[in-house]
DNA sequence: AGTGTCTGCCCC
DNA sequence: ATTCTGC
DNA sequence: GCAGAATGGGCAGACACT
């Protein structure tokens, strides 16, 4: 029986052990003392999941949740002991539980005389477990071989149970419940984790990571990742986190009935289009649709939507994960009609590739894929078989603020707000927000330049002189509802610092408005 | 009924 | 999602 | 070479507040 306090002094252990197999050790060590019924809290809060990873929805607690939870953890009148492993869990699932009206209220009276049992520091190591940021350095490869170890099984029949179940929960629940795990496969209406690319910022950059001059190029759509499903209980949509999107997506459902397929997974993207002229449609306008419950009827009709298939993982009782990508794309081009294929070429040379990436550009897409040919389907992984290249812009913009950072950015100013000069205004404006793109030592630069030049300190964040240009790499100007330009940029990180520049040789707010407006030449419009 | 705030292993 | 960093 | 850490804009839905 372990306490959560005991818990507590594990993950500061394993925070602080040096290398992957002192941590592996120590989980490892621990998890064979625990009892069964405790497998599966340890593992979850390891891994920063406050409640099983196949849950619908979420804990509903949040950061402003968790704040007044701790600021005023409620002590019971007859504490019965320090809570164990099993309470925590239990109470969270209690926590789950609870909807509808004055839902907000019983989670935190339940939250907060839970840590009413705490001491100060268990509370702030059960709200990094609760908002999934734990920290400590634990993959999920590690907990997988420590399961391994105490169920006395190998390595790779665990780790190929996960890749099948696709998450830690289902995992540890068929392989503690003693399930023979050579005999586990996929299942159908079980989403399988989908394999992604590594980004390159150029096609021959691309062609080196995958290490040959001949590959498949498929376009890459701006759109949301889709798994579909196919059997006798008809089509089933996935996100890439395994989220069942299906009932926003009716039309979808519609034409995947006719798909001549008794039962197979697919691999693909949903993209919404406009109908006058076939268009893409910025990402902004496809997100109204997602997860979207209410007037879907309505909202196909403005924003309609296809899938674009480009992968098949399992047809008809076979698992196809091992058979290299050009098998798996003989097949699917077998049962599925040209028009819900990603368009894709084989056997492509690196300057082949650039004219498919600038007609995919030219096109209103986002880029294109570059795929060894002869790649099996990963489950999960992010490998060195698949690399994407997208299209991106520059602008100069100028810092007009930032923000303190938290944990290994603790002590240094790491979060910028970024503005452009509004003439008619005659004053600076933001139009969002980056941490990417600097080093360590440029963070600590940064830091001491902009305390330099303070003109307003609120706390958590300060605002400076206009004075730093930086180049600024992004992929979208996106309409915001948040921003008083107006405008935000999507995905948007510092290439440099331009010494050389002046403010006033920065970007317009109408430089931002030519190039919203330029996007619609290649995209569609509402 | 209308508006504001919070949450999401959300999507990107 | 992107980037940097530690192992 | 891989995975973790640190964080971005914006969406719908659920609930709270008035």
């Amino acid at each position: 029986m372990m306490l959560f306090r005991e818990f507590i002094e594990l993950c500061k252990r394993v925070k602080s052990a040096k290398g992957i197999n002192e941590k592996k050790g120590l989980i490892s060590t621990y998890l064979i003392r625990l009892d069964r019924d405790e497998w599966i809290p340890y593992i979850l809060f390891l891994t920063g999941h406050p409640i099983p990873d196949n849950l619908e929805g979420g804990l509903g607690i949040g950061y402003k949740l968790l704040k007044k939870a701790l600021s005023n953890p409620v002590r019971p009148l007859f504490p019965r002991g320090p809570p164990k492993l099993l309470d925590v869990y239990n109470t969270l699932l209690e926590i789950y539980r609870i909807r509808g009206r004055d839902s907000q209220a019983k989670r935190l009276s339940l939250l907060s005389s839970l840590m009413g049992l705490m001491s100060s520091e268990e509370r702030i190591w059960l709200a990094n477990i609760i908002l999934g940021e734990m920290r400590i350095g634990v993959v999920e490869g590690h907990i997988l071989s420590a399961l391994a170890y105490a169920l006395k099984i190998n390595d790779d029949i665990v780790r190929r149970v996960y890749m099948l179940r696709g998450s830690l929960y289902e995992t540890v629940d068929l392989l503690s419940s003693g399930v023979d795990p050579y005999k586990i496969s996929p299942k159908l209406y079980t989403p399988l984790r989908p394999m992604l690319g590594q980004p390159a910022s150029t096609v021959l950059e691309g062609y080196n990571i995958i290490g040959v001059n001949t590959a498949a190029v498929e376009y890459k759509y701006d759109g949301f990742r889709v798994q579909i499903h196919i059997g006798d209980r008809g089509p089933r949509l996935f996100s890439r986190r395994l989220t069942d999107v299906t009932d926003s997506f009716p039309e979808l459902k519609e034409y995947i009935y006719s798909f001549d397929v008794k039962e197979g997974i697919f691999d693909g993207e949903i993209i919404a289009y406009e109908r006058k002229t076939g268009k893409p449609l910025p990402f902004q306008d496809l997100m109204k649709r997602f997860r979207r419950l209410e007037n879907i009827d309505e909202y196909a009709r403005i924003i309609p939507v296809e899938v674009k298939l480009f992968d098949v993982i399992y047809l008809d009782g076979k698992l196809l994960i091992d058979k290299p990508y050009i098998e798996r794309r003989n097949l699917l081009d077998k049962v599925i009609p040209n028009e819900y294929i990603s368009k894709t070429l084989y056997d492509i040379s690196p300057s082949d590739a650039e004219k498919i990436f600038r007609e995919a550009i030219s096109k209103g897409h986002e880029g294109i894929m570059i795929k060894r040919m002869d790649s099996p389907y990963i489950l999960g992984s992010r490998g060195r078989y698949w690399v994407k290249v997208k299209d991106k812009d520059t602008l100069d913009l100028v810092i007009l603020g930032a923000e303190w950072g938290h944990g290994r950015r603790r002590g240094w100013l790491s979060d910028y707000y970024l503005g452009v000069y509004d003439v008619d205004r005659g004053e600076y404006t933001s139009i969002g927000k980056t941490f990417k793109g600097l080093t360590d030592e440029e963070l600590q630069y940064m830091t001491k330049k902009l305390l330099s030049i303070i003109v307003k300190d609120e706390g958590y964040r300060v605002w400076v002189k206009p004075e730093i240009v930086v180049e600024v790499d992004f992929n979208e100007i996106q309409r915001s509802p948040k921003y008083r330009s107006g405008y935000a940029l999507r995905l948007a990180r510092i290439r440099r610092i331009r010494e050389d520049k002046n403010p006033s040789e920065a970007s317009t707010l109408d430089d931002i408005r030519k190039l919203y407006r330029k996007q619609f030449v290649r995209k569609g419009r509402l």
